[in-house]
DNA sequence: GTCGATTTGTTCGTATGTATC
DNA sequence: TGATACATACGAACAAATCGA
């Protein structure tokens, strides 16, 4: 268990943001299918060396998550249910290939609708400062878009899984499907169809 | 809180669950503003009469939630980041209407991008059975399609965005757009432009 | 149907790390 | 530097639910 004493790192890792990693760790090492049984709390706490309220705490995060599922005198289970989107501060453990790619379509139906809308309110475009990649300044434009929605979910949700996106290198290995300058002029002058078509081929454009 | 148990029978709900709900009502009614301070967990358990690793559990919740945001030292905060889609099972309180707007935004882009998937992915239209209202034909349409795909986040989306809703009475306010039938005969006939065009109409549709 | 073992739910007391003044 | 306020963490104890003998 590391403690962080240095100061200029901003999040001091807390014991249950931990526990929650360590969990997901030993399900996945296990591994543990869905429906089957946990260690008991008490073993949890001897298993990770910390305190039966901090795996509790944890647990409970999972929980909410709908990643596991606890029954007074029975024990805690691996969901089967559909599980939330894991927020990027819960895990920081590399997420394979197949489960980034779900991140990636459900981020890139954020950006269709937010754009859309954005266009649609017929507010004036920000400004846009020149960013270096394709998908830095597909990331500015679609966040600043839906910082001015009506609706804060579209962008809550955009910059979540972009956030994990990024946290998992996935851009890094991801090929620009076109000149962002194209996307770009597209915007500009608010060319709707052009627009959905390109943002088709972002969905397509391989890896 | 009703939950789903073999057993026909409500479940208690447990502490940390309620401790959620009372911190987002003691906010509600005090009100605090985002940024402003809470009372400290030992006076909120005193205020609520719970312990305080309760109260910590319930804290929890809602810092993943990014609703509350705790400073070892210093305190707990309303937090003034965008929140997270808060899950159905967290809060029972009534959500006030701009806000259910809002969820139903989010409910119907998952509700187009599933359908389009799905019919996409040309696999056989699943049997459904005829339900009594529109809402719930279309439910029962998107959730049936959604289940069936790969990327299982959509259908999580949509299906925690729909029980908020209908946990709210959302539907029972909101006027059906057209006719089922409509709906329905294009999807028999994986018509893209006529659904599409529907589905546009619902979003347009008033209360 | 009862008893006992197991497991989560809940509470409390205490100690420690950290920020503010 | 010291004092205070606060979150963080631990461990022990007991309550409540479940299951099997």
């Amino acid at each position: 268990m590391v403690k962080n004493t240095n100061k200029h790192i901003k999040s001091i890792p807390r014991m249950f943001e931990q526990v929650t990693q360590q969990i997901i760790d030993h399900i996945d090492s296990t591994p543990l299918e869905p429906g089957q049984k946990l260690p008991t709390e008490r073993q949890l706490s001897e298993l990770l060396q910390v305190s039966r309220s901090s795996v509790r705490e944890g647990i409970k995060v999972l929980e909410l998550l709908r990643f596991l599922d606890s029954k007074q005198g029975e024990g805690t289970f691996v969901a089967s249910s559909p599980p939330y989107m894991i927020p990027s501060r819960v895990i920081n453990k590399t997420i394979p290939m197949p489960e980034l790619e779900h991140y990636f379509e459900v981020a890139l139906m954020c950006a269709k609708t937010i754009i859309l809308s954005f266009l649609k309110s017929e507010e004036p475009l920000p400004d846009q400062q020149e960013r270096d990649s394709f998908w830095e300044n597909f990331y500015q434009v679609v966040s600043s878009f839906g910082k001015r929605l009506p609706n804060p979910y579209f962008h809550s949700l955009w910059e979540e899984s972009y956030q994990l996106l990024t946290a998992n290198q996935y851009f890094e290995r991801k090929q620009q499907p076109f000149e962002w300058s194209e996307l770009d002029t597209a915007i500009q002058k608010r060319d709707l169809q052009k627009i959905f078509y390109l943002l088709d081929l972002v969905g397509i454009s391989g890896s």
